[in-house]
DNA sequence: GGCTGGCACTCGCACGGGCGGAGTGCCAAA
DNA sequence: TTTGGCACTCCGCCCGTGCGAGTGCCAGCC
């Protein structure tokens, strides 16, 4: 029917408005700003529809409309067109990448590129280390017992940890142990890593056996380990701009941030390749998050998944701008990311 | 004269009230609070002198006192005791810092100690780089001409640059590279790798020459440029909590932290060994923390500054817990990386 | 049947006056 | 120099009012 089409076109104009005023929208201020080619009474007929079937909600009796998640849904998934970035806006995320020199500096730029771009707070995930292979494998004598390990993967991920051994050991075996776990690793992943530890263990020379095993102990440990999974957040302080709406909301999802529940939402799904996720107000799982939207997407190579980044917001966001910003910057950090 | 004691002695007490209520403080609740001998009438005398003094101030006629930046800035200079830490909190710390498995580990457990703590913004800086020694270098070849740096200091940091060479490079010259960037700076301080690269470029075999001049530029390199030095923050969602005083004291503070120029300050002032330094509102230089305060101290081994940590909160703080919390947490985290 | 204009109704909010209370400053007396 | 008393000031709160925005409904029109 034309009704419906034409209800749609009220609830996007309603969602329009309300984003850029955040103020309720009435039947009145609708039928001025947008030309639907009705009168405001045969408006207000659509949105008593609409808030009938969930999509809108008067804050109290004789106010104007605002949005429910389930209306923000609506429009993200069916009346939002993805807006394309300016060519200045591509050329500025070029521009703030290009010149990064290690991984650490590239995540930071991102972070704060996307925290400017879409003016909310910005999370960034370091490349996952499951899905890394190695680059090389160093050892490092710190003390009698004690050795550095320290990982390098094909993302340029860094990691180190300090391993304990049950015996006092030489540089010549610090050297050997070095060699033998580098030809082992090099080029594998490291989900198979685990995989290849016993077979390691059972092949290496005898005296260095139970180095080997607690050297291997210690990588897969890294792997396992809760908080293997680093995080960068940027732009917190655009919260607050946002926050005029309810005091007592900011604190939440600081805290959120801060336990870094916010990533785990990110790497569930991450897998899908290149669409952009949103997760509007409720259907956020944590409830810190409840009236936030966390809009992200995976990052990286087209065959090769590395992490995921995003952003998180009020539930009243400008969807179409900001999806677009998540998906170039995605883009360009995987391209980035891939060549080095 | 007595006088001036009793003076200093309600001085006291309104900032311990105020600290501890918000509430601008009456010389009739002082009386009955704090047992100073005196009635309230005398009190009124002694606030007029005291605001007089600049010491204190009153929002608005006819209401109670409230302490200023120099009214703060006498309390921790004359009129406050350092309170120790309770067995428990002793206790905390270090249940809370034992089994961290490496250095940003420990950083990401202190920062959050910290500001668990005290229920303030903690920031924590990396050990910086220029009072740093190497423990060894690591190269490792990406692709043809690229090689990536792999710094580990003798803190337990590690930093990572790609070098670009002017040529392509083989394996073999790969390891003799590293072989004699190892031998040269192992054990050397970073501050004084700069003045050790002509030599080494003089000294190197021929062939090696540009090699060693391209990565050596970019070790030295990574220590000149800004942002060599990291910084850790936790606890921000505890700017809420206090920020019930004036809105829009937020959002200023939290874009200084993300700029970092907090760090700066925590720098300068680190030389100072093992003193806790406070910066009162206006004291701080940057304007955005105006209105705020920051509690740092140095940490590292009493003969060697490793780097700064503090926190930042409202100028009304309870200042002797808080500088307490700092010093202890320094302190413990001084020594957890001397050992290692 | 759907759209439109008109109209009465409902609230929230901003404005303004009145009140109470906390706190001060000053003064005279101890 | 301290103290109690007292008048004064001013903020914050409560409440009543008026206004305006917005709605829902209804009767008429296309």
């Amino acid at each position: 029917m034309a009704h419906d089409e034409r209800r749609l076109q009220v609830l996007r104009a309603i969602v329009q408005d309300f984003v850029s005023t955040n103020d309720p929208v009435g039947s009145k201020a609708l039928a001025e700003r947008h030309d639907l080619g009705v009168s405001p009474a045969t408006i207000r007929n659509d949105m008593a529809v609409l808030e009938e079937q969930g999509y809108i909600a008067q804050p109290h009796t004789s106010a104007g409309r605002v949005p429910t998640d389930k209306g923000y849904r609506l429009f993200v998934d069916r009346l939002s067109a993805v807006k394309p970035l300016s060519g200045a806006e591509r050329k500025a995320i070029e521009k703030f990448l290009d010149g990064a020199v290690d991984l650490h500096d590239v995540l930071g730029r991102t972070v704060r590129l996307l925290a400017q771009l879409t003016r909310q707070v910005a999370v960034v995930q370091y490349p996952t280390l499951s899905r890394s292979a190695v680059r090389h494998l160093e050892v490092v004598q710190v003390a009698g017992s004690r050795l550095l390990l320290v990982l390098i993967t094909d993302t340029g991920r860094v990691e180190q940890r300090v391993v304990e051994c049950p015996v006092d050991v030489d540089a010549e075996c610090v050297a050997e142990l070095r060699a033998l776990l580098n030809s082992a690793f090099t080029g594998a992943k490291l989900a198979d890593a685990g995989g290849k530890v016993p077979d390691l263990v059972d092949t290496a020379p005898l005296h260095l056996r139970p180095l080997v095993a607690a050297v291997s102990a210690a990588l897969v440990e890294t792997l396992v380990e809760p908080g293997e999974d680093r995080l960068v957040v940027g732009g917190t302080a655009n919260l607050t701009r946002t926050a005029l709406d309810l005091p007592g909301t900011v604190r939440p999802i600081l805290e959120a941030l801060e336990e870094q529940v916010v990533v785990l939402k990110l790497i569930s799904e991450v897998d899908t390749g290149g669409t952009v996720v949103v997760r509007i107000g409720e259907e956020n799982a944590h409830e810190a998050l409840t009236g936030a939207s966390v809009v992200s997407v995976g990052y990286g190579s087209p065959d090769r998944a590395l992490g995921g980044l995003g952003i998180v917001g009020p539930t009243r966001m400008d969807y179409p701008t900001n999806m677009a910003a998540v998906r170039a910057v995605a883009r360009y950090v995987g391209q980035l990311l891939a060549e080095s």
